[in-house]
DNA sequence: AACAAAAAAAAA
């Protein structure tokens, strides 16, 4: 049989069949066919799209490819996925024949299919060419081919017979353009899973294409469903038992318009956002927008916490859909693991999950519903490998976005803005969740869906170009109401207010902005005998789980025994944690961050009602110089430490002053004015002193808002051209230097052993722990390659070797000349103790 | 003079 002369894949076992390249492009065209069903092509595209995700191995069938294969002789000059363009090039005239359309749409969907190793073809072929005689670039590629021309050229002309409607006719060059990114991503899915061998296994029989097709077709249906990418449906029915909510119940009512939609819900922390999306998403699924989701959040942390909240709730959205969580640490999750197990058992569940997706972040993207880090989602508009498969992915989900306000950024802005116009594209919908939102940045994120809106109203439900809804009926359930701001002007004050509410049963925490305050901190209050706990994100993370898991038992919305807690925290207390305190004091930070912070002051008043307080207000003591006494621009070095550092000095003295005149966070009208007070286009002026700092922070705000347009795919040139493939760590998705990692260790009998408890590789991940990269290297750490490190490190790949520096921490938490860790407090530079 | 937290990293 002739196919069997050209090998796809080599031998699984040894001296087992070689699956012929032929019977491959049949098994991926195969899948092809099951993943496209669900979009809305007409049939002649849909066709044409299958024919050319199956033969975008064609350079499989090629001397070259087999000399490799066969007898180990690198490809030069072209690598198969390479010769795949070229084939098609010299075969234009033939496809043009069967399939019609014009050359550079022809082209440019020749790339997006050869292009399914994570990157475009790039050799510079002139173009399809225009005459008999062949260019240079593709003479030396039919080198490369040799006695492989002919029988690619059969195979493309069997494809065609097999599917005889697949016609490119009536595609405008514009659509076919923003079609190859979908259509790049969309032949990888498919080729992946038409790789596996434990679906489609090697075989050589003397078949011909079409009866291998009828084959391939059944193999496909079910590797496909147990890949868990053989999409859902829509489930009719109420998502809750519980009286909605004002804005939740604006989303139920809210009129919804034709086509792509973007959808802005602006309300305060605890009014049921998650809940509020999750109504708009299933309205927006059963009106055919989508047909699944992806929750983007701005943390690791943040993620877990809503893998656990909205997982029950999607089941009741789908039939049986496939959910899976989307970020660097997802399998540390138990949840999430839990899930993937389940699935394997094959029990009947509401939702699933597979371990095909659970391989790799790249896939879980495919997912029904997938709930990751907004960086997942942002990876695709980058020009990184595997970009197109993650736009694949979200094509066909309505995009939840939370805690928007985070991501005000310019870096990250822009490529939100970005994701959502390529989302918007693609035909996609998109749901953007927001406390605090500047009306600048609303603006700009309104325009990716052609929208526009002034209003100020707050709270507000906004569609970009449609209805919008501002006005809502009370709250029912009990309010805390203001709250009040109160100035501390120095540390030894914010630990005597401490002591002394501690003494009235007061539930307390003080959020600081920088780690080394935290610490200094904790232990002044300490050493004024206040027991108070730390936590900031400079622990290993098996304490710091420890010690967010003890802070939710006492503070949490259920907490016990929460009279006279103090917790010590930085940012890492603004979100993802549902704490609840009944006296907040914060080193002054900008108004964004202080009302993310206010949040968690006299949270869950339904449980805990004002009278039940020790206290008799929500007040906020913010540690604070004066703002109407600007000496000089180190005008908060003298009251905050470390922590002046940290935020731009000109947000935070308008947050201050804004703060202190208004002597309130009003709830929650005033939290607009509040945000535009110091963000808005016309924000009070700044002392002049600060001028310097302003105009340093607008230069670099500018910069990395050129670098983000730098960086980000430029979507009108298509795959062909804006597609790259570079490595992920050279396009960030947040900018800002990199942390050094510690992996810490303990010494034993046998050896080192990770810090975490447990064995395998989940105890070193969590024995990891982060740290400023300058201020780590500069210290004489352990050698990296003494031979008990050696032991940890060898099977390593290189990319973490260059990361991770091993750290063994004596019994005395010394990990070498100043650095020190512990338990309790986290990592500590010498100079503070 | 030296600052929060946050993310990603194997392919078919």
């Amino acid at each position: 049989m002739q196919w069997t002369d050209w090998p796809g894949k080599s031998a699984v076992v040894l001296n087992g069949p070689e699956h012929p390249a032929a019977f491959h492009m049949l098994d991926v065209a195969a899948v092809a066919e099951k993943l496209i069903a669900p979009f809305a092509f007409a049939a002649p595209l849909r066709d044409a799209l299958i024919v050319l995700a199956g033969l975008h191995d064609l350079g499989k069938i090629s001397e070259s490819f087999r000399a490799m294969l066969r007898d180990d002789i690198p490809q030069i000059g072209f690598r198969h996925w390479e010769l795949s363009e070229a084939l098609f090039y010299v075969a234009d005239a033939r496809i043009a024949a069967r399939m019609g359309g014009r050359p550079r749409i022809r082209q440019i969907l020749y790339a997006a299919a050869a292009g399914h190793h994570g990157r475009p073809p790039d050799h510079n072929f002139g173009g399809v060419p225009p005459e008999a005689r062949l260019p240079r670039g593709l003479r030396s590629a039919m080198e490369m081919v040799g006695d492989g021309r002919e029988p690619a050229m059969r195979l493309i002309d069997a494809f065609c017979d097999l599917w005889p409607k697949a016609s490119l006719d009536g595609l405008t060059l514009a659509d076919a353009t923003t079609l190859s990114w979908w259509f790049a991503g969309f032949c990888t899915a498919a080729d992946w899973v038409g790789s596996n061998p434990c679906w489609f296994e090697p075989k050589t029989p003397a078949w011909t294409l079409d009866f291998y097709l009828e084959q391939a077709r059944s193999v496909a249906a079910s590797a496909v469903a147990e890949a868990g990418i053989a999409g859902t449906v829509v489930q009719n029915g109420s998502l809750f038992d519980f009286t909605l909510r004002p804005m939740q119940a604006a989303c139920a009512d809210i009129v919804l318009p034709d086509g792509p939609t973007l959808v802005i819900v602006e309300d305060e922390t605890g009014a049921g956002k998650t809940e509020a999306a999750l109504l708009l998403a299933h309205r927006m699924c059963l009106a055919g927008k989508g047909r699944g989701l992806f929750f983007a959040l701005p943390t690791m942390a943040t993620a877990d916490a809503m893998f656990s909240r909205a997982s029950g709730i999607v089941g009741r959205m789908f039939d049986n859909p496939c959910v899976t969580l989307a970020h660097g640490r997802a399998g540390l999750s138990v949840p999430f693991r839990d899930l993937v197990q389940g699935s394997r058992t094959g029990g009947p569940r509401e939702i699933t999950s597979s371990d095909w997706l659970a391989q790799s972040n790249r896939r879980a993207l495919l997912a029904d519903v997938g709930i990751g880090t907004i960086d997942q989602a942002l990876l695709s508009v980058l020009p990184v490998r595997f970009q197109t498969l993650r736009t694949y992915g979200l094509s066909s989900k309505i995009l939840v976005v939370d805690e928007v306000h985070e991501m005000g950024e310019p870096y990250i802005a822009e490529e939100l803005a970005a994701l959502l116009k390529m989302h918007r594209a693609a035909g996609g919908s998109a749901i953007l969740l927001t406390a605090t939102l500047p009306m600048a940045l609303r603006r700009k994120l309104l325009a990716t869906y052609n929208g526009e809106s002034d209003n100020t109203a707050y709270p507000a439900l906004t569609i970009a170009g449609g209805a919008s809804i501002t006005q809502f009926p009370l709250e029912i359930r009990p309010v805390k109401g203001p709250v009040t701001v109160e100035r501390l002007d120095t540390a030894d004050k914010a630990v005597s207010l401490l002591t002394e509410m501690v003494a009235q049963g007061a539930a307390c925490v003080w959020i600081r902005n920088a780690v080394d305050d935290a610490i200094e901190a904790f232990e002044a209050l300490r050493a004024a005998g206040v027991e108070a706990r730390l936590l900031h994100a400079r622990f290993a993370l098996c304490d710091r789980k420890r010690i967010e898991a003890e802070v939710l038992q006492r503070v949490g919305k259920d907490g016990k025994d929460r009279k006279g807690f103090v917790l010590v925290g930085t940012q890492v207390l603004e979100s993802s944690l549902d704490l609840d305190f009944d006296v907040m004091l914060s080193d002054i930070a900008p108004i964004a961050a202080l009302i993310q912070r206010a949040g968690r002051l006299w949270r869950h008043m339904d449980i805990r009602p004002a009278e039940s307080r020790p206290v008799q207000k929500p007040t906020l003591h913010i540690l604070s110089p004066d703002p109407t006494r600007v000496g000089d621009d180190r005008w908060l070095h003298g009251t905050l430490g470390k922590g002046a550092w940290v935020y731009a000095v000109a947000d935070v003295w308008r947050s201050a002053h804004v703060l202190f005149k208004q002597g309130q966070i009003g709830t929650p009208d005033g939290q607009r004015a509040l945000i535009e007070a110091v963000y808005g286009d016309d924000a009070e002026p700044i002392p002049e002193v600060l001028l310097k700092a302003e105009q340093e922070k607008y230069g670099k705000d500018s910069a990395n808002r050129g670098l983000a347009w730098h960086n980000i795919v430029n979507f009108p040139d298509g795959y062909r051209k804006a597609g790259r493939g570079d490595d992920d760590v050279n396009y960030p998705t947040r900018l800002g230097e990199e942390p050094r990692v510690l992996c810490l260790a303990r010494r034993t009998a046998q050896g080192l052993v990770a810090w975490a408890e447990g064995d395998g590789t989940d105890a070193w991940m969590l024995s990891e722990v982060s740290a400023h990269r300058k201020k780590i290297d500069a210290l004489p750490l352990p050698d990296q390659s003494l031979p008990e490190i050696m032991t940890i490190t060898k099977d390593w790949p290189e990319w973490k070797c260059t990361q991770i520096r091993v750290c063994p921490v004596e019994e005395d938490g010394r990990i070498c000349e100043g650095l020190r860790y512990d338990a309790e407090c986290g990592v500590m530079f010498a100079s503070l103790s």
